[in-house]
DNA sequence: ATGAATCATTCGAGCTGTGAATGATATTTC
DNA sequence: GAAATATCATTCACAGCTCGAATGATTCAT
């Protein structure tokens, strides 16, 4: 008896978010290796795609890392031409990151890498409870 | 219009359950080091607890990662006295690794810790938005 | 105008995790 | 049964990622 609910750490959200976005940050990192790409570098062209015309500071922050490192993925983007750098006009310290034409292409691509995998990865979900994970994840990531 | 679907790698399960994991799994290393551990660890100790006896090689490969890092691991629950390694009577080497009471109680500790914060990172769902994602997550994790 | 704050960048260092060698024990093959 | 081969845990050196402190440029405050 008792298979159901409350039972031991892996039963616990904590848990399974963590082993399952290991899962999926490596299977998508092995994804997009072929593009010269790191996750790391997807989560920075979302965050660009987003908003435009954030400090570099400000994008680390909501990256969660450190501003240092949003200088190397940036040079590394920047490199692959997927980014610009152009220095603000009103405050010549800072730069403007911007997605460029291959930015972008680059970006579709690792969207369709992603639908691809979440349908592996959700394939034993029923539609129903497909849409209940995304409705949920949604309110998580603050949609 | 069109906030709801199908928009952008942000809106896939492999991009959210990324975030998410990295998220959860930071809160939960920041909550536990007071313990001495760390998401490994307790990982470590989980799979322990579920099955009896199982070759450091197994683990690793349960575990999804080297070995050799099941050595590191081992050895510092062992100098916590959490875990005890014995010679394989049958297989002389292998060593059974087997929780002790201080490690179940590190465990439980562990639990608790993940519960607490289940309710701050859920705390945005309904109860039946939780239920869902628990199902949902349950199935993933196979159980 | 001078000093303090803020930006991007560089650099050095720490921590994790891996893969290749090592030694001990088991298993297979002849 | 003995020698060759395979498998286990372990150690070690190394690569990769990320951070924090130091630097230089620019802006803001006084």
């Amino acid at each position: 008896m008792s298979d159901v609910k409350g039972n031991g750490l892996p039963s616990t959200a904590v848990f399974q978010l963590g082993t399952l976005g290991a899962v999926a940050e490596s299977r998508f990192a092995r994804a997009v290796e072929g593009l010269g790409l790191k996750p790391k570098h997807a989560g920075l062209m979302t965050a660009l795609a987003a908003v435009a015309a954030e400090s570099q500071q400000e994008l680390a922050a909501r990256l969660g890392v450190a501003p240092s490192l949003v200088v190397t993925l940036a040079d590394q983007l920047e490199a692959l031409g997927a980014v610009q750098r152009t220095r603000d006009v009103n405050d010549r310290r800072r730069q403007v990151l911007t997605l460029t034409e291959v930015g972008r292409a680059l970006l579709a691509r690792c969207e369709a890498v992603a639908r691809a995998l979440d349908e592996e990865l959700l394939a034993d979900l029923t539609p129903r409870q497909r849409a209940a994970l995304a409705e949920a994840l949604g309110v998580l990531t603050g949609r």
